[in-house]
DNA sequence: TCCTTAATAGTCACTCAGACTATAAAGAGG
DNA sequence: CCTCTTTATAGTCTGAGTGACTATTAAGGA
């Protein structure tokens, strides 16, 4: 609609004496899931140079009418091959713009972290080659600087479990304290004290709520723990904080 | 240096059945400094349609060679006037990528935000139409989403504060306790118990260090109060809270 | 029946933040 | 010179919130 018209787009009207650079603009998710409290993340393994057969980030171009959010969720679509990904989380980390980032041509990304409540199996059809739930932990190196954006994700949904309600997006539609927690702990990699744990998630208005009646015996063993759902709200008022405090940032 | 030879990229190996739009690459800054407990903005006139005598954050093309990071800090020099821009605090704040959100043609936006101690005259020179100062409230509609990005910029800052030893990035090397409370009063829009704050920010290791000996007349009234100086802490631990707290999110 | 496992309930002490009051050191004005 | 005002600095008290515990309940397995 108003993008330049054709391929090789001059200076239009107003940039007359500005030169500038058509750069590809393209899309990178680090997907995320917790599965047997492990960590899994959506790799896709590359079937061409450069980096052929390493693991990648599953991503694409943004196409000419579309903003790299509705890219991002595009791309999520096709990747998972989930039918709705309307209600999943999707949040833009941070532009990785390097010159010499993609070896081939200038690439600009813009780089998106995605929650994942359940862990299908990822649909490996349209253009991947071929998709798959990885650990995080253990992770060789990844193509591109695909290492980097997937650590600041890592860092950025580990920050966000500290001051918001986003543990939920990780969990299915009902679920007990001890799976929240759980996603706590493998997020984090931390071990966390359960009764302090239930007593701060009841005590946020919002946070979760009680599916009255409702039990399931979790692994079969031990009383069975009470069924919630997520609540209404969005922020952690004072917040959840990690053990060892995020003295360190993110590592970018 | 890596970037796709010539004005018209086509597809290069490895890209072969991928269509992809070249779009522009920009980024837009929003420069936040302190002065006379007033926020003030740096804008510049627009001179040209569209939005001509409108008001628009500074910024420009990311050069063929360049990353965003460092056309950002180059465009910071050239806005501000400013020799060295290399200790300024300069901070990705995210990517706007609407279709239509440049009439002209299609343009993806790498916006920063950056804070700045004292607020020297802006150079005016180069390419910007007029650069001033503005006081962040009261500011009427902007060029473009300048709007939006500002009030992310302004979220992102405040929330910064509260977590970070940002602060003494909008004071001069040398400050008393009230300077710094002053900063936050003026970002978050609040008052501060002055006995609390200097005990919040005494009792962080490394948020500040006194310059032994040192003390100045502030407003030439009352006790001379203690100079300080940055110390090398970044994160703040336990974090300082609005008093109002951050139950609304940025205005995304 | 007893043991193990896991959820849930409750206690205690310590830290920290909010709301105060009190004191110290400067200038202004009579 | 004395007092008032202003601003910095010191200290007190209390309640919220959290870390580290112990105790109880309800399930399955040996």
């Amino acid at each position: 609609m108003t993008t330049a018209k054709g391929n090789a787009p001059e200076a239009p009207e107003g940039y007359d004496k500005h030169a500038f650079e058509p750069f590809a603009v393209t899309v990178d998710l680090a997907v995320f899931t917790v599965r047997a409290a492990v960590l899994q993340v959506l790799l896709i393994e590359r079937g061409r140079e450069p980096y052929a057969g390493c693991w990648a980030l599953p991503g694409g171009f943004v196409l000419p009418d579309e903003s790299a959010e509705t890219a991002a969720r595009r791309e999520l679509a096709e990747e998972t091959g989930l039918s709705d990904v309307t209600g999943l989380h999707l949040e833009q980390l941070r532009t990785y713009s390097e010159p010499d980032r993609d070896p081939r041509m200038r690439v600009v990304s813009v780089a998106y972290a995605a929650l994942l409540p359940d862990a299908p199996e990822p649909h490996g059809g349209s253009d991947a080659a071929r998709a798959q739930w990885l650990p995080y932990d253990g992770l060789g190196p990844l193509a591109f600087d695909h290492d980097r954006i997937l650590a600041d994700a890592h860092e950025r949904v580990g920050a966000k479990l500290e001051y918001t309600c986003l543990a939920t997006a990780f969990c299915p539609p009902e679920f007990t304290l001890g799976e929240l927690q759980q996603v706590y702990e493998t997020v984090w990699g931390t071990v966390l004290d359960r009764p302090n744990f239930r007593r701060k998630v009841l005590a946020t208005p919002g946070f979760v709520e009680l599916i009255p009646g409702a039990a399931r015996l979790t692994g079969g063993r031990g009383k069975p723990a009470a069924l919630y759902r997520a609540g209404s709200a969005t922020t952690l008022h004072p917040p959840l904080l990690r053990p060892s405090p995020s003295w360190e940032g993110p590592s970018s």
